[in-house]
DNA sequence: CAAAAAAGCTACCAATCAGTATCTTTATTT
DNA sequence: AAATAAAGATACTGATTGGTAGCTTTTTTG
C-alpha cells in the first residue's frame, strides 16, 4: 500500500467523522438552537469527547459557521444543476422547496431567524459571508428575470421580495403544521409554497 | 388622606415599576431573545437591582411570559376595538400591521419564533396558554368568515393560513428590510402586508 | 518488537447567570 | 423622636458551559 492511499485513507476517515460531527450539529442547532447547543450535546451525539470536538473545529462559533457554510454550499449546488431550461421563477420555487424539505427532515433553518447575536457572529466569518454573496447574487439575478418576465409582482423591490424570500426557509410556520396539525411533509412543502408566491388570497 | 388613596398610591407606584419592567423586558426580549437575556440585563435597564426584580416577577419565565401576555391581551384589545363594520379579511390584515408596526418600535415578536425550548416553557403557562387560545379562536373565526366572503383563498386549510399568519408577526424580513435596505417604517408594513396576502405574484 | 507520535479522554478551569440570604437605608406610625 | 416595617442593594451560591492541560491508549514507523 502506497503512502499515498495510506493518507487518503486517513484524511477519509477524518473526513467522515466531521461530516458526523456537522450532521449532529445541523440537527442539535435545527431542534435547540445555537445559544442552547452544547459542545457535550455535540459531543455525545457523535460519541466522542469534547477535546476530540476541538481537533476539528477550534470553538463553537467556528463549528456552527461551518454547518452553516456546509448548508449555503448545498443550496449553491442544488441550484447549479438545476436544468438550465427552467425559467427563472421554477428555480427559485424549486430551491425554495429544496430548503423547506431539508428542514423538515430534521435540519436547520437557512436563517438564525430573530436572532441577532448569531447573525453578527456570522458576519465575522469571512467565508460564511462569501458564500452567502455569492447565493445572493445569485437569486437576486433570478428575481430580477422573474419580475422582467412578468412572473413577480415588478411593484415589489427585489430586496423585499429576496428578503421575504429568505424567511420564508426559517418560517416557524412549517414546525407549527408538523406539530399540531398533523399534516404530510408533501402537503406542508406545497401549502407553503402557495402561501409563499400567491399569498393568503390565492 | 384616607387609607385608600395611599393604597392606591402605593398601587400605583408599583404598578408603574412594573409596567417599566415589562417595557424593559420587552425590549431585551426583542433584541437578544430569550435565552440571552439575563434578569440583570432587565435590572440594569430599569435602574433597579435584581431582588427588587424578583418581588415583582418570581423567575425568568414567569416575567417573560407576563410580557408575552401583555402583548396578546393588546392584540385582542385592538382586534376589539375595530370598527365592528370591517369585514374579517379588513381585520386580519389591520391586526397585522399592528404587530407589525408594535415590533417596528422596538417590541418584541408575537411568537418565540424558532424556538423550541421558549415554545414548551410557555405552553405551561396556563394564563398564556388561555389567552392564546382566547385570540386563536378569534383568528380561526376570522379566517373562516373571509373564506366564505371569498377574500381568502378557501382551497388553503385554515391552519395553514393561521398558522401562517402568525409568522408573519415574527418574519425576519422586517428586521432585514429595517437594517440593510433603509426603507421607511411605513413602506415596510405596506410591502409586508402586501407579499403576505398577495405573495410575491402580485 | 521497541520507540515515537498521534488521537482520545478524564478531570479540570474560568466565566456567566438564575436565584437568595442578609445587611442597610428609608419611610411610616405612634 | 423612637420603634417598626418595608424596600433596596451588596455580595453570595450553585449550576452550567466553553474551552484546556495533561495523562492514557492506540497506531505508526524503523
Amino acid at each position: 500500500m502506497s503512502i499515498f492511499s495510506k493518507i487518503s485513507f486517513k484524511d477519509q476517515a477524518f473526513k467522515l467523522r466531521e461530516s458526523a460531527i456537522l450532521d449532529a450539529t445541523t440537527s442539535i442547532l435545527g431542534d435547540k438552537g445555537f445559544d442552547l447547543m452544547t459542545m457535550d450535546d455535540v459531543a455525545n451525539a457523535v460519541g466522542i469527547s469534547k477535546p476530540s470536538l476541538y481537533k476539528h473545529f477550534k470553538s463553537k462559533e467556528d463549528l456552527v459557521g461551518e454547518a452553516l457554510i456546509r448548508l449555503i454550499d448545498g443550496a449553491i449546488d442544488y441550484l447549479t444543476q438545476l436544468d438550465p431550461g427552467l425559467g427563472a421563477l421554477e428555480k427559485l420555487s424549486s430551491l425554495l422547496e429544496w430548503a423547506l424539505r431539508v428542514r423538515l427532515q430534521g435540519g436547520m433553518p437557512f436563517l438564525p431567524s430573530t436572532s441577532n447575536s448569531v447573525r453578527t457572529m456570522l458576519m465575522k466569518n469571512i467565508s460564511y459571508v462569501t458564500r452567502i454573496l455569492k447565493l445572493n447574487g445569485q437569486l437576486e439575478k433570478l428575481v430580477q428575470a422573474a419580475q422582467r418576465a412578468g412572473n413577480l409582482d415588478p411593484k415589489l423591490p427585489c430586496d423585499v421580495i429576496l428578503f421575504s424570500y429568505y424567511s420564508r426557509t426559517c418560517d416557524p410556520a412549517v414546525e407549527y403544521l408538523q406539530k399540531f396539525s398533523k399534516m404530510k411533509d408533501d402537503d406542508i412543502v406545497r401549502y407553503m409554497l402557495l402561501v409563499a408566491f400567491q399569498g393568503f388570497h390565492g
